[in-house]
DNA sequence: TTCAAATCTGCGAAACTTTGCAGATATGGA
DNA sequence: TCCATATCTGCAAAGTTTCGCAGATTTGAA
């Protein structure tokens, strides 16, 4: 029964392909709906080569799609859900310390996902 | 505010740690339980060696937790709710086809987490 | 003691990823 | 047409990961 295997190979393919600090901020910053390359650039601070090399990748992997509008290239989440899922994860980070259960991780949670959905940047 | 960048590098540091074929499969095989390097090598079919590099890395960021019994040592999940965790991004695989809405993430899913909550292997 | 079982660690080769940079391509406007 | 803007692609150096293998450690039992 490989089905198993094969789905563990694709499962870490994909966690792999999201697994980078740009990548994981790329992501959240479509939460909010499409951008284009320069804008998302903008928002991260991170020069646009590097931006649309990870584009790339996770076009490759169908993650986003692409719009094109005159010459500015639109990207959006293909499953938004995607980020959500991301934005999951952060309970697992750094072990709260043993006398702070879950003040911690909502701090987190408030740096991340809160100031993304209201106003980003 | 630096704050999101950590974030986001400390996120992708636990995600790079979890995607991996092996290490998703370990994950989900301690789901049910602790269980010694040598039972998951077996259930993995894996060299006992491999799977004790593995769990060294998993040991390094607190994913998983040693106890010894004898000249046996037993992990168990530190969060168990990563194992959940993974199971929920089976969601994201393979874009079901246009005619194949939800049936074949079901399949993968019982493929996957329902074999595992029943009879290990 | 001595042995075997269970697990861990260190090492090095191969494979893969990341990143900046240079240059290619496509689009819209003067 | 020619230019500037926006984005993409290819390349190579640097860095990281994976994986088998050899040998170290720890424990229990004869």
């Amino acid at each position: 029964m490989p089905s198993r295997l094969i789905v563990s190979k694709e499962l870490a393919e994909l966690m792999r392909l999201i697994a980078h600090p740009d990548r994981l901020r790329l992501i959240e910053e479509l939460r909010s709906g499409e951008k284009d390359v320069n804008g998302i650039a903008a928002a991260l601070d991170l020069p646009s080569t590097r931006v649309s090399q990870h584009l790339s990748s996770l076009r490759a992997q169908r993650l986003v799609q692409e719009r094109r509008d005159g010459r500015k290239h639109f990207y959006r989440l293909t499953q938004p859900a995607i980020a959500a899922w991301i934005v999951e994860a952060l309970e697992f980070l750094e072990l709260p310390g043993p006398l702070d259960d879950g003040a911690h991780i909502d701090r987190v949670r408030e740096l991340w996902a809160d100031e993304n959905t209201k106003s980003s940047k």
